[in-house]
DNA sequence: CATATCACG
DNA sequence: ACGTACGTGATATGA
């Protein structure tokens, strides 16, 4: 039999602090939880006891059977965000059936200590689970440690049986106890003697075993005089600390094993507890569902209320409901609907595209009838409007959106998921062959009222009418109709490219003296920092960093240095860009992006398989892909983008005067900045103060540090400190809109844009502060980039349907953030630049006017 | 599957 | 003493 004691405690801390940040929309905590199971889960595996003791240290704080007052008194208390989480956790353990055991006046360690000698007496094997190097003096030749560390920023398990500890400490688990009591241990405030470390009490110890014999052969002891002094000074602290460094192994707890195997516990508890933290993925890994459990208990599934019935969907049916909005959930593949289906509440009613000509009729009066629907992922519908050569009704209600709008951080809005979250029980369904998506739509009723109640609670109704759910339309319009992309010449310049990759890998090589993979961080850091003897500069978890800052620091030591940074380049060109884009252009030659619209934290949108928002620009080499986007023939791009759209919102909202004069002036803001700052006119502004200026004004977006200023603009960090604050002083209105939105923040626990679009920042109240301060940078930040998003967004909408209201065959297709594209026939250009401009510029007013910029070209580099 | 790097706004 | 700007996505490597 084998027994896995775990010191929860420890193992809890380790989980917490090991993990950023975790919460549930409602903000409770609990990343110490999720990590503390996935450890266990992955201990059970490796370990594969067959009874599992969960040590938890009582409550209060406890005094062990000795009397040294200082005794853990000041050990730092754990901060309320994770003892918030141990009620929980006890609560879900016990759901679970493991079984937990504490001690009054005894610590987890001593319980620990005492189940790994009931173990070894009874011939069983032990294994302790900690985070606590303490405990390594229980490691027997029955019983073994591991002991969770962090190496280099990663987590980890050390196994230590006898042999490991001989090996690293050179001395045996008892005398572990020895070696603590001399060199003491500040964490559990054990004083030791005075002066003697880990070195010299490993050395004591591994040759005399023990204090006991040290002390009473002292004087004939080989020591050094200053050494044998201090142990003379400590021998009463020495021996009390001996007493304290010894874990007690004789606790008052069951020391009968199978006491300890896992219990039955309550997993419809269990589920609904880990459904509450939102930890799908736990609940998967425990095999658990909302009925019960893995045990598939038949009871408890029949008394609930007879399950909804199950029919075909006809045409009838579905005209009768469409009257009114109804409740419908479809699958595609591809472009292609493959099933529907409608919940009215009593009943499920379905349809695939097997049937036919039937199915054909329900899809035609979908098509005619989008408005009607209550859904979830609209954009899918609308492409597959789109495929049909159709543009259809903007939906009722799409309740993905909705849930993206209640809660953008998470990672799924699977209806199934979202039903779980929102604590709404499942109604059974009648098995009729339909799919399992079918089935588990049965909350979807449930759901999207709940949902929309919220979406109003929280005041976003406007938004997700308004805004995201005309958006979706747009998106799939411009999904469907893709980016023209010449693909020869696409293929000619890769061409080119491996021509210069060669002559750039030979001389590499040849600097390097050997050859290499250069595109392994790992190997190219071996020879640049070990073959090559140049300086290492930083490092990451896994050894040498090597990103261009580094590089770029070594410039000038050895050649091979800008060969490495142009390979990097156009390696970087060649594989992401050209054979990136080549593997999904379409039989159109066209390129068709996916935009996400529930991903982002800020309410931006984003760009997939393949991401047309990152398509370099910075770089003279790499702007030349923009080439290849073209316009179809008798057509031409016309490319629309805000200038400095993120620094008027922030005028706007800070309602800073100097800053909104500033822009209603109409001059370069840059300048406008430094002539403010530095107190010059505007005509004494030089480049580089413009510079500084640019760089402060980006600073101050994204929740500026004076070091990363510094590091920005290559100034002391004096220097960029002096600069954010003449900044700040000069923007007085700017101060106080950072001081007052991080304030709210914390105390209402969200920030939120100009159109009610929220952010939850759990991390403000985190005790971490290198977490906290990032916490209140994203207070800083969410706000102005996601009222951005919100002007593109409205901005996109009123392009789309103006283009549609005049009855133009131009048409959108790309957003990058503060840029819009359109495809234009040559005699729509003049009138397109027009409604580009008016449209975005008029999408908000603010206190500033917003400024748009447009271009036109056969092709986006000479659009832009 | 995580990490390092680098492309964009 | 620490660690260091906001938001994304794709690729190659290597455990």
């Amino acid at each position: 039999m084998k027994l896995l004691a775990v010191d929860s405690n420890s193992v809890l801390n380790r989980a917490f602090y090991g993990i950023k940040v975790l919460t549930t929309k409602e903000g409770i905590y609990t990343n110490g939880i999720y990590g503390f199971l996935n450890i266990l889960l992955k201990l059970c595996e490796e370990v594969q006891p067959d009874a599992i003791a969960c040590a938890f240290d009582l409550k209060a704080p406890t005094f062990r059977h000795l009397k040294y007052e200082g005794y853990k008194a000041q050990r730092k208390g754990m901060p309320q965000e994770l003892a918030d989480q141990l009620p929980l956790l006890k609560e879900l353990l016990e759901a679970l059936g493991f079984v937990m055991v504490t001690c009054e006046g005894y610590e987890a360690d001593d319980i620990l200590g005492t189940l790994a000698s009931a173990s070894c007496s009874q011939g069983e094997s032990c294994v302790i689970a900690t985070g606590d190097r303490d405990s390594l003096q229980l490691v027997d030749d029955c019983v073994t440690v591991r002991l969770a560390t962090t190496k280099m920023g990663r987590a980890q398990a050390d196994v230590y049986d006898v042999a490991a500890i001989r090996e690293k400490y050179g001395v045996s688990p008892r005398e572990l106890i020895e070696v603590k009591a001399l060199m003491g241990d500040s964490s559990d405030n054990i004083p030791g003697v005075a002066g003697i470390g880990e070195k010299t009490a490993l050395d004591l110890i591994g040759r005399y075993h023990s204090i006991d014999y040290i002390y009473s052969h002292l004087d004939s002891l080989d020591i050094k005089a200053g050494v044998r002094q201090k142990l003379a000074a400590g021998e009463e602290i020495c021996r009390l600390s001996r007493e304290l460094a010894e874990i007690c192994r004789t606790a008052p707890i069951p020391t009968d094993l199978e006491h300890y195997r896992r219990q039955p516990g309550d997993p419809a508890r269990a589920y609904q507890l880990l459904a509450k933290l939102e930890m799908f993925s736990l609940i998967e890994k425990f095999g658990l569902t909302d009925a019960g459990g893995p045990g598939e208990d038949p009871a408890v599934q029949e008394k609930e209320t007879a399950p909804l019935p199950v029919e075909k969907l006809t045409l009838e049916e579905l005209t009768h409901q469409l009257e009114g909005e109804a409740h419908m959930l479809f699958s595609f593949a591809g472009d292609e609907m493959e099933a529907m289906a409608l919940y009215t509440g009593e009943k499920v009613l379905w349809a695939d595209r097997q049937e036919g000509e039937s199915f054909d009729a329900l899809a035609q009066l979908v098509e005619e009838r989008a408005a009607q629907l209550r859904t979830w992922g609209s954009k899918s519908l609308y492409r597959w409007g789109y495929r049909r050569g159709k543009t259809l009704t903007v939906v009722a209600f799409d309740s993905q959106l909705a849930a993206y709008l209640l809660s953008p951080t998470s990672s799924d809005y699977s209806v199934a998921r979202l039903g779980a979250e929102y604590q709404l029980t499942t109604p059974p369904v009648e098995e009729q062959g339909q799919p399992q998506w079918v089935s588990e739509g049965a909350v979807f009723p449930a759901l999207c009222r709940l949902l929309e109640e919220k979406i109003e609670e929280y005041g976003q109704d406007k938004l997700l009418r308004e805004v995201e759910q005309p958006l979706a339309r747009v998106l799939a319009s411009m999904e469907w109709l893709g980016f023209a992309l010449d693909t020869q010449g696409l293929a000619q310049f890769g061409r080119q490219l491996d021509l210069d990759l060669d002559q750039l890998e030979k001389r590499i090589y040849q600097y390097a003296g050997e050859e290499f993979n250069i595109n392994s961080p790992k190997q190219l850091g071996e020879i640049l920092f070990g073959r090559l003897g140049l300086p290492a500069k930083k490092k990451t978890k896994s050894g040498y960093s090597t990103n261009a800052e580094v590089l770029d620091s070594l410039r000038g030591k050895h050649p091979i240095i800008e060969d490495i940074l142009e390979y990097r380049k156009l390696a970087k060109l060649k594989s992401t860009y050209v054979e990136g884009l080549l593997k999904v252009v379409g039989p159109d030659g066209r390129v068709h992006t996916s935009f996400q619209q529930t991903e982002t934290r800020t309410g931006r949108i984003s760009s997939t398989e393949p991401n047309l928002q990152n398509i370099p620009i910075r770089t003279e080499i790499g702007s030349n892909l923009r080439r290849f986007f073209h316009a179809r023939e008798g057509a031409r791009l016309v490319d629309a983008d805000y200038s400095q759209i993120e620094l008027r919102v922030l005028a706007h909202i800070a309602q800073d005067a100097n800053m909104i004069a500033a822009f209603a002036s109409g001059e370069d803001i840059h300048t406008q900045t430094a002539s403010q700052v530095f107190g010059l006119p505007p005509l004494f502004v030089t480049p580089v103060m413009r510079s500084r200026a640019k760089a402060v004004n980006f600073g101050i977006v994204y929740g500026i540090g004076a070091f990363s200023l510094a590091q920005d603009i290559g100034v002391s960090v004096a220097e960029a400190d002096r600069y954010i604050k003449d900044y700040l002083k000069t923007y007085s209105g700017v101060q106080k809109y950072m001081d007052e939105t991080k304030a709210k923040a914390k105390e209402e626990g969200y920030v939120t844009t100009l159109l009610g679009r929220r952010r939850y920042l759990p991390e403000l109240h985190a005790s971490n502060r290198v977490t906290r301060a990032f916490g209140e940078r994203v207070a800083m930040n969410t706000p102005i980039q996601g009222t951005a998003a919100d002007i593109i967004k409205i901005a996109m909408i009123r392009v789309f349907d103006r283009l549609a209201a005049e009855g133009l065959a131009s048409r959108l297709i790309l957003q990058v953030h503060d840029e819009l594209i359109v495809e234009s026939p040559l005699d729509e250009v003049e009138q397109v630049k027009t409604i580009l401009r008016e449209e975005m510029e008029g999408a908000m007013t603010l206190s500033v006017p917003l400024k748009v910029d447009t271009g036109v070209g056969e092709n986006w580099y000479d659009a832009k």
